[in-house]
DNA sequence: CGTAGTTTTGATGTCAGTCAAAATGTGTGG
DNA sequence: CCACACATTTTGACTGACATCAAAACTACG
């Protein structure tokens, strides 16, 4: 998941299109480089910014992984979302300039720091630079929609194929194996994002274990048959394989 | 819910502090109606946009109220929001330039469309305006964010409670009554959007009712004790009032 | 006033949550 | 390298909140 050099800037980083400067021309990545401040490395469990906190920098993930989540006054969390490579984290903050919810690594992880007030300046004089920020914020929404989606009216079954198939189609397009990869996320994380208890999560994966759609050891996942995963999603009549769902 | 006359513009439309008009110089409000088209009126459950269709204007709530949606392949629909006065319809689409949900009003309706060429071309001229959108773009992430929290791990009697607050809270920042108001969305419309089943809210409803805490005539909603409302929507024990529940 | 749509109310079933304990994995210090 | 403690995951038994099915009551509108 490590990218090249920590000195990498954004003209030669991998992820250059699917971050803040596609679109944009050479000179223009220039500018927006120079206000990209350190790639700071984050440690498993550490928090990058808390719910609450005032809001200076907006963050892309470079590499490793985070989860974002809003806790409730007695402390009951909510996993809104998980970030990967490529992706702004901070975008909910814009608003009053106040995060809305908190932000933790997955696994040790670098992030491009992107301070507010400067980045604001360049999307003023760069126009496809402000373009492409409502791009991604834009893009932020459909797939808060998606997940409200899932939330709605889905079965657990239906949560679990989702959740693979999502994060399937991400790892693709990032270049990785859109087959087999890495969970970097506990059972716990799964659940709460999927608004399912713990136990459910483990009983689905044993289920879709067992039938042969995907291999499961650890935190490994193969998926042995992306088609099947797929239809699995439809919530119609969909029986097939194994003793009753 | 209607506003001043139909040839109101931005300038004197009492709505432009929630809107795209907020922290912008009256030279530069004048610029932005320049470009905002027709106050085109729309009847109940008339389509403002369809999923999918490519989408050449942004869409402000002048008057009254709409329900979007996002269908599956078999029709299935979820409901992602509600739109009151002053809200911005649309951005979901700035990603790809096409809709990703339906949106239909929910009673007659007054919309201003912006189109998306023009609004872009005075973003990159008048910073201010270009903040005021990713402020709204902000916005809406948040309120998605607030639904997920919702819709993740709420029972029906949480979800009911945090509805009609939610309505509350918006009715009164327009400046109508917070603890008296109808409701445009039909039972099935508020069931799809919480995740329940149209029974239950109905269940719901007459529990709220009995015990006091609203009254409720049809459409009409009365909230006779807000403080006990909001009590409802910590997730720990509270019992008070009712027969069990 | 009659028909169609919406909402309410009642009876029953089920999916997923909860509780509990076993199994497995992870980390630390001797 | 092993032993022990602690965290995470899995598995099983039971329960309950909400969905589903069905029908009645209410509204609205021509």
């Amino acid at each position: 998941m490590e990218s090249s050099s920590h000195t990498t800037s954004c003209l030669d980083c991998r992820l250059a299109d699917l971050c803040l400067p596609y679109g944009l021309q050479i000179s223009e990545v220039m500018l927006l480089d120079k206000i990209v401040k350190a790639k700071r490395p984050i440690r498993t469990d550490e928090f990058l910014y808390v719910q609450g906190e005032q809001c200076r920098n907006l963050y892309a993930v470079k590499s490793g992984s985070f989860r974002s989540f809003i806790a409730s006054s007695e402390g009951v969390e909510q996993t809104i979302g998980f970030y990967l490579p490529g992706e702004i984290m901070g975008l909910d903050s814009l608003q009053h300039g106040n995060f809305t919810c908190s932000t933790v690594a997955l696994e040790t992880a670098l992030v491009c720091e992107l301070p507010v007030t400067r980045l604001n300046e360049l999307c003023a004089q760069i126009p496809s630079l402000q373009r492409q920020m409502m791009r991604m914020l834009s893009k932020e929404i459909v797939s808060d929609h998606e997940q409200i989606v899932l939330l709605g009216h889905r079965s657990a079954k239906e949560k679990m194929a989702t959740f693979l198939l999502m994060l399937s189609q991400r790892y693709g397009a990032l270049g990785f194996s859109d087959t087999e990869f890495n969970l970097s996320m506990r059972r716990q994380d799964i659940a709460n994002f999927l608004g399912l208890s713990i136990e459910t999560v483990s009983r689905q994966f044993a289920l879709l274990n067992k039938n042969g759609v995907i291999t499961i050891k650890q935190r490994g996942v193969q998926i042995n048959d992306l088609t099947l995963l797929r239809l699995m999603i439809e919530p119609c009549s969909n029986e097939r394989f194994s003793t009753a769902n």
